[in-house]
DNA sequence: TTGTAAGCGTTATCAA
DNA sequence: TTGATAACGCTTACAA
C-alpha cells in the first residue's frame, strides 16, 4: 500500500487491486462557506443527520420520524433554503419545464396563448420557458437549440413566416420529446396540432361579405406554405363557390402577415383598373392597412369597400365604425396544446396517431362590413 | 481485505485504510443506450479517448491535437450530440439565464421591453427566462421562486400592482444575484433601475392642454405605491403650479391600471356638478376608456374635453381622431436593463451606489387634445 | 497532449 | 428510521 497526496488530501493506493482512493474527510465541507446557496448538505451538516435524511424530509417522506421532519424544516427556512432544480432536473432526467416558440410578441395573439398555456401548466406543476423568434428562421432555431440545451420536457410551436426547414423541430421528436404545433402549422408534418378552425372562420367571413351585396371580393392571404393560409384561402374560396361567384386569380394576393406587404398589395388590389369591393385579409393588422389606405384614398367604408380582418384584436372594435373580424379562441389554443402536451409526457397517446384539435373561431360583425342597404 | 457484491457489481473493502470500495467497470456503460440523449462520455468511448479529452476539444481549448478535435467534433455531429445546459450550469454555478418577471403581456409596453431585453442578452450569449404575473401578487411570488430555484443569473422586474411586499426580490439580493427593477419600480428600494422620464413626459402632456386653452384638467392616475404613478402625478401638478392652475384634490383620483376602475373613476369625474374640460390619464388604456365613456355622453372630443394618455399603445394613432400620448422608449428601457444587469453581472459596479438609469419619454400629439380655436 | 477523478446538488438504492 | 454512496453530465486541477 503506497500513499501520497493529491490536491491536499491523503491518497492512498491498494496494490491488491491497484485502485487509488482517499479517505473522505468529512469535516473539509463546513468550510466551505460564504457566497453559496444552501444545499441540503449545510442543513445534514447543521443537524448531523445525512443528506439522503434531509431529502426525505423535505420530501415528506413516509419514512421519517416527524421529529426528525419538523427539525429539518424549521432548519431549512432558517437557512433560507431553496432547492436547486439543476441538480434535481439532471438526477431525474425531467426539467418540469416546456418551451414554447412564438413568432412574435407584438400582437395580442401569441401572448394570450401564452397565457392560457401557462395557465395549465403552472397547475401540472410545469414551468414554461417562452422564446420569440422574431419571424426569423436563424433566431428561431437557435431559441430551439437552447431550449433543447436545457432539456425541455415538451415543446410548442408556432413557426416564423420565414421557416421551410422543419429540422430543428423533428431533433426534438428524434429525441422523443414530444411536439404540439399550434396555429402556424404546415400541412404533412405528422404531429400533434392545434388549431382554430380557420376554414369555417373564412368561410362564414365571406359568406357575410356576399350576403350583405358585395360582388367582387378579394383576398389578402399570407404565407401560402402555412396551413393557415391555406385554410383561410380555402374558407374564401368555397363560400364564392356556394354563391356562384366566380374564382378570380387576380383577386388573391398572398402576403407574409407584415403591414409592409399588406400595404403594397392592398394599394395594388385599389387601383385596379376595376377594384374589389370587399376585401377579406387574412389577419387584421392586414386589414387595418387597407383601412387606412381606404382612408388615404377617400373611399368610403363600407359603402365603396367592405373589410373583413381575422383574429379580433382589441384594436378591431376602436377603429373607423368598428372592424369585421373573426375571433379565434386564443388562451383555450394555450390550454388545449398544454394539456394535449401533459398528455404526451404521461405517455397517454403514446401510439395512438397524432392528433388534430380544431377550436371554432367566430365571425364578429362590426361597422366595415354592412352596406347601408344591402 | 473482504469483498462482496453490491448491485451487482463486486465490493471490496481495504481493512487498513477501513474504507470500501468497487471497482470501475468501464463496459457497463456502453450498454446503458435506448432513449437517452447522446453525452460527452458516449463520443469519448466511441473513439476510445477520455471525457476530459471530449470536453476540451468541444471547446476549443489550446491543448489539444487537431486531429483528435477533428475526429471528435465529426463524432459529435454524428450522434447529434447536444450538451446538456443543465450539468454545467451545476458545475459551473452559473445558467447564463435572466429572469424577467412582468406583470403582463397584453398591452404593447411589455413584450417591446422584453424584446430589446432578448437581443442583447442574446448577444452576450445568456438566455431569457420570461415570466408573467397577470398582475397578481402570488403569481409574482411563485414566478421568482422558479426563478430561484432555476437559479438565474440575475432578475428583471417590473411589478405587479398588487405588490406591497418585496421580500421575494430581495432574497434575490440576499444571495448576491444582481436585480434591476425597471418602469413599475417603488422608491426607497434602494437598488438599480430603469425608468422612462416619466416627471417630464406628464409635465409635457399637462403643459400641453394648458396651453391648447384647457382649465379644469383632471389626472386618472395609477397605484400610489408605484414611482411611475407618482412621478406621472408630480409632472402634473408641476405644470399646474407652473401656469398658476390651482392643485384640486377631487380632480385627481388613484386607479389600478385596470379598465374596470378607469370606467368607474372616468364616469365619476364626468358626472361631477362642475366635470373637467380635460383628463390626463396615467395609460393609454385608460384614456381609451375615457374615449369610449365620453362618445358614450356625447360629449365631444376634442372640444368639450380633452384627452391624454401615456404609453402610445399601437391603438392610439387608430381611436378617433388619434389619441395623443407620451410614448415610451420600450425597446430601449429592455435593452438598457440588460445592458445594466450584464454590467452587474461583470462585477462592474459591484461597490458603486445603485444606479438609475432615466430614458426620456416623448409627447405624441394627435386629434383627442386640439381645440379648434385655442 | 491525454487521462483520472473530484465536485456541482440532487435522488434513489441498498444496507444497517 | 437512517446512513452511505452511486448516479445524473459536465468542467477542471492535477498527474502522467
Amino acid at each position: 500500500m503506497k500513499a501520497g497526496f493529491v490536491r491536499g488530501k491523503q491518497r492512498f493506493f491498494c496494490k491488491d487491486c491497484t485502485y487509488y482512493f482517499t479517505l473522505p474527510n468529512p469535516k473539509e465541507r463546513s468550510e466551505r462557506r460564504g457566497r453559496h446557496q444552501t444545499t441540503i448538505i449545510d442543513i445534514a451538516q447543521d443537524l448531523g443527520v445525512s443528506n439522503s435524511t434531509v431529502s426525505r424530509a423535505l420530501h415528506n417522506h413516509p419514512d421519517i420520524n416527524p421529529n426528525t421532519r419538523k427539525a429539518i424544516l424549521d432548519k431549512a427556512i432558517e437557512l433560507d433554503y431553496q432547492p436547486n432544480q439543476l441538480a434535481h432536473s439532471l438526477v431525474k432526467s425531467r426539467t418540469n419545464t416546456i418551451g414554447i416558440v412564438v413568432p412574435e410578441f407584438l400582437t395580442q395573439f401569441f401572448p394570450n396563448v401564452i397565457v392560457g398555456a401557462q395557465r395549465v401548466l403552472r397547475q401540472a406543476d410545469y414551468n414554461l420557458m417562452i422564446m420569440q423568434s422574431g419571424e426569423s428562421y436563424e433566431t428561431e432555431v437557435a431559441n430551439t437549440k437552447a431550449l433543447l440545451a436545457n432539456r425541455v420536457d415538451g415543446l410548442l410551436v408556432s413557426m416564423s413566416h420565414e421557416t421551410n426547414n422543419y429540422d430543428h423541430f423533428l431533433s426534438f421528436e428524434k429525441r422523443d420529446i414530444p411536439v404540439v404545433y399550434f396555429n402556424r402549422v404546415i400541412e404533412g408534418l405528422g404531429t400533434h396540432k392545434v388549431v382554430a378552425n380557420d376554414y369555417r372562420g373564412a368561410f362564414a367571413a365571406v359568406e357575410h361579405l356576399i350576403l350583405n351585396g358585395y360582388r367582387r371580393i378579394a383576398h389578402l392571404g399570407g404565407p401560402p406554405n402555412l396551413l393557415i393560409s391555406q385554410e383561410r384561402l380555402r374558407g374564401y374560396q368555397e363560400a364564392l363557390r356556394k354563391y356562384g361567384h366566380p374564382l378570380l386569380p387576380e383577386l388573391v394576393i398572398h402576403g407574409d402577415f407584415t403591414a409592409q406587404k399588406a400595404l403594397i398589395y392592398g394599394q395594388h388590389l385599389l387601383d385596379m383598373a376595376q377594384p374589389p369591393d370587399a376585401i377579406f385579409a387574412v389577419n387584421d393588422p392586414t386589414a387595418i392597412e387597407v383601412l387606412a389606405l381606404a382612408k388615404a384614398k377617400g373611399i368610403r367604408i363600407p359603402e365603396e369597400l367592405g373589410v373583413v380582418g381575422f383574429s379580433d384584436d382589441p384594436i378591431a372594435v376602436h377603429i373607423g365604425k368598428g372592424l369585421t373580424t373573426v375571433k379565434q379562441p386564443t388562451t383555450q389554443i394555450g390550454e388545449a396544446a398544454a394539456k394535449l402536451i401533459l398528455g404526451l409526457l404521461r405517455g397517454e397517446q403514446a401510439n395512438l396517431s397524432p392528433q388534430t384539435i380544431v377550436l371554432e373561431a367566430e365571425l364578429v360583425v362590426r361597422g366595415s362590413s354592412i352596406k347601408a342597404a344591402g
